[in-house]
DNA sequence: ATAAAATTTGAACAAATGTTCAAATGTTGA
DNA sequence: TCAACATTTGAACATTTGTTCAAATTTTAT
């Protein structure tokens, strides 16, 4: 399983060195579970859909999505989970919102990345 | 399917708005794949290696993540089609490195955002 | 030429994921 | 109190995913 090439030696250090610096293995997972929530078409379209319009509730996001209602409820169950939207109950309607101004940073960031030709 | 809740009157100038906003399907499909390339463990690993590394063989990568050199291969063609790292052949060896700043830049901004306390 | 080294590849298999459907929950208005 | 509405939940099912193992490639050194 962990088998190590000959420029083990050369490379001694500079593996020795990424190790220490690599996040723990909790943080990893953590990290993971977050890009995670974004890596899913779903997902993402509620997350784009939130970038937009601030706040929706689950029927403005089906509308949007064109996706079941049922569909959309577990979905938001997952990025409420992880932190990624909040939410805010109002008669029987339940409003959601990106968590915070880093979630639209992430998204910007990477829109942007992706709209550069290559 | 795609049922519409009472409140859809009210809302509708926000729902149409947000649709017309929303990236086609296929620019979608393309963000998810980029972000879920992000969001698996051992995919991550590698990448927070090459933060800190620059530059990693197949077999540094396994000896630093303590994964067998097939898993990091068959994780590292991922990461290769999505275009998130570049490689270099020398001799038996086969180099790897972050694509660009772009994605250096993604993975700090989401490492800030996780060390934040909430 | 040949053997050893580094990496890639493909098949197989268990585990995780995402949707659908039906039922349950909570809320409002009559 | 009851019926309609908005949302959530759980089970079921097909699909996707990620690892392992063995075999194939590619390159180097003898």
């Amino acid at each position: 399983m962990t088998e190590v090439c000959r420029i083990y030696e050369e490379h001694h250090d500079k593996i020795q060195k990424a190790q220490e610096k690599l996040p723990g293995e909790e943080k990893i997972l953590e990290m993971a579970d977050f890009f995670d929530a974004f890596g899913n078409p779903t997902r993402l379209k509620i997350l784009l859909a939130l970038m937009e319009a601030k706040e929706l509730c689950t029927c403005d996001l089906s509308a949007i999505t064109k996706l079941s209602v049922s569909a959309i409820s577990h979905q938001l169950r997952i990025l409420k989970d992880r932190k990624i939207v909040i939410y805010r109950k109002d008669g029987r309607n339940v409003f959601y919102r990106l968590d915070d101004e880093h979630i639209l940073n992430i998204l910007r960031v990477t829109l942007e990345h992706l709209m550069e030709e290559r």
